[in-house]
Formats: structure tokens, sequence, C-alpha cells
DNA sequence: TAGGGCACGTTAAACGTTTAAGTAGTGGTG
DNA sequence: CACCACTACTTAAACGTTTAACGTGCCCTA
């Protein structure tokens, strides 16, 4: 279609491909007249290097893939937006692209032909919501192809993450809340073995014991990381009798946090001052709710960043300074833990 | 690195590797034992095929660039989650992946370069966000690049575009609070020229005389997509003096409409009885919110499906159907504008 | 038995680049 | 003048596939 080669380039302007090549690149130094004389011509003729003879001569594909798992369409995906954002920029300040690659669950025997179709299609793999036990690691490791993760797996498993230090922000988190006067904090977790989940619970268990309290079992609600389950755990923290009823909650991510609040509301109980509520994540929402929701921010757009910059040294066989990097979140204050609170003991 | 051509293949089997080749792809009949032969060495060897050499000779990309405007980082994109699945998966199932081109707004005179880099690494362009006047819109029609649009530009610009029906989405709108009882209804607009921002203004204007209502000029508030500018319109108008004072507000998506429900809020209304709200979009968060959000749903899903299957219909010199697709939306009641209403005048 | 038709392989050109190695031509130096 | 160094350009091989065109040998039919 588009059509116009190098070679047409070549024969109109009197010279070799090779000199061509050159002048576009400015891979070798060519005759100001010769340069001219190619650049003219190529811009007369419309000429656009075609990427794939390109690539398959430097035998790469200047491609990332981006492996994330979407989420349920009524749910929303708290950094989806900021993080392809970040990694299509930094991809493309080192002239990578980003290949958008949706994981679909259907892993079951598919996956040993998914893999061999993903794998040769890009340069190495960007992984989000990596899970403990996750297949794709695992995969990944085997064919010793390169990728970088945003979140950690198996222990033992040796492969390049970045991740939020999700202790140290739930932590923040009781501390805030600890600092403000509450003394029945509850938490909601994820079930399940994600890894992601059990450092965040880590962080709440340290600041409880830290502040000298000792946490009612009822108090950790297991719930998904849906409104709907996240909601009912709250409802049943709030149906405890008074004296164990917490007052403030803690979840796990800001999706859950919006059932809490909800929850709350529904139980005429007034968010911020009857009842503190902290998520996880700082999705955009977060600011515009009513109350404006407490919440631990991931430094998403750093994070992207530095998957990117990562992976393209491991692709390009740069040694990699720190293999494992574990980013600060920050806590982030607002209405929905902000008065201050005493206990009624 | 990976490194196991055909030819490694096909040496070790003792075929040619046109052999090989046909073995792979299925594209010609070969002999039961030889196939068997090739299949053995290619597992064994670890085969994986060169997606670049493959689309050279096919002189194909299998890409498809996606460009969007990014939102601002406190901003939330309503739909860039299930609109980038969506496509992502429509397609897969035609072999074809999708690249993420955030389309910069610097486009300055890096345009023609950008532009240049582009083209020749997608077989076609999926855009959204488009806009009267749209540049890229623009550069594609000129360099006839195949391209498929969510969204109306310029009306004499021939191009494969799909979009919502915003105007039927707000008279759907202004329909429903008309017969709520609503006697005074204001409308958020984009200023500038957005095609879509024109659209849906032209719904409300097309309900209200419908109704035989006319407008208080004041009741149609310019503000931009953004919250901040939407709160500072919906204090404008709740400051109108009580006779003038509008009892329902149609912002012209989701974000603003949040804008609207907390100066509502703020200004000690309570929103769904003495004030009702309606968004556009439907984004996940709508339902979440307290009132949940009355809201004009677009089908996302289907529209990026169709966008995909018409990108590659074009790109394959197959006719395309409908080049110009008007997909209806439709209105979801929730609390925000449940409350029947009648007006105190 | 000559011939066509079919099944199964191979050969080699092509896709559009990049780049190592080679060839002229020029000017400077001993 | 012979030699070298340098500049400016070309030649041609490679990157890893696909596929049209071309052998072979074999069976079937007239």
């Amino acid at each position: 279609m588009a059509g116009t080669t190098i070679r047409d380039v070549a024969r109109e302007a009197g010279v070799s491909t090779a000199t061509v090549s050159y002048v576009l690149n400015g891979s070798r130094r060519v005759g100001d007249e010769t340069r001219e004389r190619v650049l003219q011509t190529a811009r007369r003729l419309g000429y656009r290097a075609n990427f794939t003879a390109r690539n398959l001569q430097a035998s790469e594909t200047r491609l990332l893939g981006y492996s994330w798992r979407p989420s349920p369409i009524d749910q929303f995906n708290p950094i989806l937006d900021q993080f392809l954002q970040s990694i299509a920029e930094a991809a493309a300040r080192h002239d990578y692209r980003i290949l958008a690659f949706p994981s679909i669950d259907v892993h079951a025997e598919l996956s040993a032909y998914e893999e061999m179709m993903l794998i040769g299609q890009v340069d190495g793999f960007i992984l989000t919501n990596t899970n403990f036990d996750d297949e794709r690691v695992l995969a990944l490791v085997k064919n010793e192809f390169p990728f970088v993760s945003f979140g950690r797996a198996n222990e033992d498993w040796d492969f390049l993450w970045i991740d939020v230090d999700g202790k140290a922000g739930t932590l923040a988190a009781t501390r805030h809340l600890v600092a403000l006067g509450h003394r029945r904090i509850a938490f909601l977790a994820w079930p399940g073995k994600s890894q992601t989940g059990f450092y965040r619970l880590q962080g709440y268990l340290d600041g409880l014991s830290e502040a000298g309290l000792s946490a009612d079992p009822d108090w950790i609600q297991l719930a998904g990381n849906f409104y709907d389950e996240s909601y009912a755990a709250t409802q049943r923290l709030l149906a405890l009798s008074l004296d164990r009823r917490p007052s403030a909650i803690i979840a796990s991510s800001d999706l859950m946090a919006l059932g809490v609040l909800n929850a709350g509301w529904d139980a005429g109980l007034e968010v911020g001052r009857e009842l503190a509520v902290v998520g996880f994540d700082d999705a955009p929402i977060a600011r515009y709710l009513r109350p404006g929701l407490t919440t631990v921010a991931q430094p998403i757009v750093e994070i992207g960043e530095q998957l990117v910059t990562m992976l393209i040294d491991e692709i390009c066989d740069r040694p990699v300074q720190q293999r494992h990097r574990l980013l600060q979140p920050s806590l982030i204050v607002r209405a929905s833990s902000a008065a201050s609170f005493v206990s009624s003991r």
C-alpha cells in the first residue's frame, strides 16, 4: 500500500540504498550535497521507514508487552489509566512501544499455545497484579524471557520486580488512626494467597501491636476486592456489640473502602466523625467522595517509569542495579478520618 | 537470544525450510510421517515463530494503534479500562494486537515527525476523544491511512466512525426529569468546539422545547470537563434567585456530575429529593456514589468491538457496510433523580 | 504403455531494511 | 613517485519467514 521503499528513494536520488539508510539514520557521514538530495527525494516520495524490516534486521521488536488482569465490568481499576500512560511515555523515550495483553484467565491448555504466541512478538513483558504462584511469572522465568513485575510473588523466585511497601502503608494508616484516638480498628483483608494483601494486613497488625493494642479476631474480616463483599463485611463489623464495634476501618483498597463508606452511611453513621475509614490506592475518585477518602497513595507514575527502564536495561543486557525495589507509599489524609476521636470506653 | 529459527528445525528434521513452514502453518498438505517429525523437532528445539519476519514477508504488522488523550492525573477516565479491554480482545480474535499511543498534545512541529514514526508501525489506528478539527483525523486522512474513530468530527470529512447518539441520551435524560415534575432544568455544557458536547447540549434543548419549556439563558452554564469547573458552575446555578434556581441539573459527563453532587451537598441540599442530578458515561463509580448517580450509559464494549472489526475490514480492503454508525445510549436511573418532584412555583 | 493427475518435497526469490567490507578518488607526506 | 590516510559512496550478505514454481515418483486410466 504505502509502498515507497528505501530502494525507490535510492533509485530516484541516484544513490545506493546503503547511502539512503545512512542519511536517514545519521549512522555515518554522508556528503552534504548527497544528503540533501536524498532527504528531498524521501520527502517528495513520502517515504516512511518500514519498522518491520528494520526490526527484523536488528532482531528486536521494540515492543514491550503489558499484561494486566482486566477488572470486572462494574468495578474500577484505580491505576490503569495513570499506569498505562506512564509506561507508554517512558517507553517512548527509549523508542519502545507498549503492546496491550489483557491476560485472559482461561489458562487451561491454551497457556502453552498462548505463551508461544506471546513470546516473539515483544522484547519483554511488564506484568501487573502479580500473585503468589503467578503462572505468568513461572512461564516467563522458565523461558528465560525478559520481564518485570509490579508486585512480588514467591520469595524464592528470582525475577525483576518493583513493589510498593504495602506494610509501611497500612502501618502508617494504623498509626494515624491510633493517633486520632481510635482503639478499636478493624481491617478488611483479601482472602487467598495474595502477597499484596498479606503485606497490607501485616502493616495493620504491626501498627496495633506497636500501640500495645491487641486485635479482636472479629476485627479482621475477609473480603474479596469487590464492593459488595466489602459492604457485607462492614455490616458484620457494625453488627458487633457496642463495646467491640470498631470505630475505624482500614480497607485493602479504595474500591473496598467505598463499600465501607456506604455501609457506614446506610447504618446511619456519620463517616469521618463516628466511623473513620481508610482506603488504599488513592484512586482518582478518592478525593471527590464525600467525605473525601483518606487513603494510601502509590507512586504509580514513578513505578511505571522505573519498570520500563529496568526492563529495557534487562533486554539490552545491561546490568540492573537493584533487581528488587520497594517504593514507599504515602498516606493522604482526608475527611473520612480527619475528625479526632475519643474512644467511648 | 531465543534464536532457534525455522532453518534449525529444517536441518535437524532433515527437510527444507519450506516444508517446516507448511507444517507449522498448515498451509499445505504434508506427509503424516514428515509432519510428525517436524513437529517433534520444533518442540524439542523450543522453536518459536519470529513474528517480525513473518510480518515482513506478509507486509503487515498485525498491530492496531490506539490513540487516546490521557486524562489529567486527578481526573478519571470513565471508559479507558473497559474500552481498552474490549478492543484488545476483539483484536485478538482476529489475531491483531493493540499498540498504545497516548497522544501527546505537544503537536507543534513534532507532529510531522511523530506522524512519520507512527505510520508504518501499525496497520491502522483507533482514535478516541475525537474533536472538531481534530488534527489526527486530518493527518490520517491526508495520508490515506486506515483508521476508525470513536466520535465524530467535521461533517464534511469522510472517514469511518462510530459514535453514541449523545443527543438522544440527553434528550432521554431531560424527558425523564420532566416526567418527574421538574420545570427548571439546567445543563452544564462544554465550552469550545466539541462535537460531542454540542450534541449533548442539543438533546437537552430539544427535550425542553418538546415539553414546551423555555430555557433561561442562565441555566446553560459552560464548564470544562473537570470537577472544579463543574463545581463552580453549580454554585453559580444555586446562587440564582429561588424562582429561577434549577431543581435539576444535567451534566455533560459523570466527572462533572460529581462536581454537581458535591456542590449540592455543600450547599446543604439533599441530592435526589431537593436537587436532581444526571450525568453521562455511566462510569463504574456512578453506581457506588451516594446517592447513586442517574446517568446515560454508552455501550462501550460493543463500540470497541465494532470499531475493531470495522477497522480490520478496512485494512483488508473488504467493503465496510455502514461507514458511520450512531449507537443508542441508555438512561440508567438511580437515586440522584429517583424521587418524584413537584415544582414549588 | 503413454499420458495425465496427484501427492509430497525442494529450490529460490521475495519482503525492506542495516551494515561490514570493499572500491574509487583525492590530497598530503616522505 | 610511492605510499598512506581519509572521505564518499557502493556492493552484497544478512535478518527469518512465506510461497510460487518446479521436480520426482507413483497410481490410474484410456
